[in-house]
DNA sequence: CTACCTGCAAACTTTTTGCAGCCCA
DNA sequence: TGGGCTGCAAAAAGTTTGCAGGTAG
């Protein structure tokens, strides 16, 4: 994966596409879904192609990579980190507009005696969609 | 994958050896290394039974799969709910035995409004060990 | 020009599954 | 005894990579 910092990364076309349909869509779609969805504009790029400017893309701060217990990842164009709501029952998953519970870091931290830098915090339950049907 | 709750599952040597490497470990190990463990004592089981069983104890509620974005699942054969701590220095992934902070259903629930119930939290730093180092 | 990037296809990794025989309840 | 379970091996599914030609800067 060509994603060390030492590389001067190029800004292709299909790069550039690439990052629209994730900068255009709240959905956090799967690596296929942006190679389907990419592939209305350059109906010959390749899967390998899309997995790749993704790592860059990842690499250099511009996306960020999901992951929901799957087997494979989803993708996010929107990099101020918040929190995720999962509808168990849609399989949608929507950003929370909540704030983050910064303290969570210090505290659990104080309480555990590790350097805690981060946290991921995913909800789950049942959207209002799903519950009035 | 026979996890339908209709069907009456059995307890076999495999299974509950499989059980008892993940019972007797903190290590949050992945399918291949319960494999090589449970090889010790049933020198010719298949990878494909591990992978049946560790679906089924699953699926009954014996243990969780966890899942750190890596391509690969992580069991953990303590299935009272609790949050988790990785070392990004080290890899290792450690229990937190913080108590869990219950009101953040309710307090994301209200302010999305979708119905929250549950959560999960992992924890990401760096730990004593490498710290010290 | 010359790195870097692309499409293609093969390779890799993790997980699932079809099958014929086995064994737990 | 019979329905679930096993080992084996092949297949799936998601992701990465080697290569020869293409292109951004």
């Amino acid at each position: 994966m060509n994603s060390e910092p030492s590389i001067k990364h190029r800004m292709t076309r299909q790069k550039r596409v690439i990052l629209d349909v994730l900068k255009g869509t709240d959905t956090h779609p799967t690596a296929d879904w942006v190679y389907e969805k990419v592939k209305k504009k350059i109906p010959n790029i390749s899967l390998g192609t899309v997995y790749r400017n993704l790592n860059i893309l990842k690499s250099q701060g511009e996306i960020l990579e999901l992951n929901f217990g799957k087997g494979f990842s989803r993708f996010d164009g929107n990099v101020s980190y918040h929190y995720h709501f999962t509808c168990e029952h849609c399989g949608r998953i929507r950003d929370v507009e909540s704030p983050m519970f910064e303290h969570l870091n210090e505290e659990v931290g104080r309480n555990i005696g590790h350097k805690v830098s981060r946290h991921r915090l995913e909800f789950y339950g049942e959207c209002t969609d799903c519950a009035t049907q």
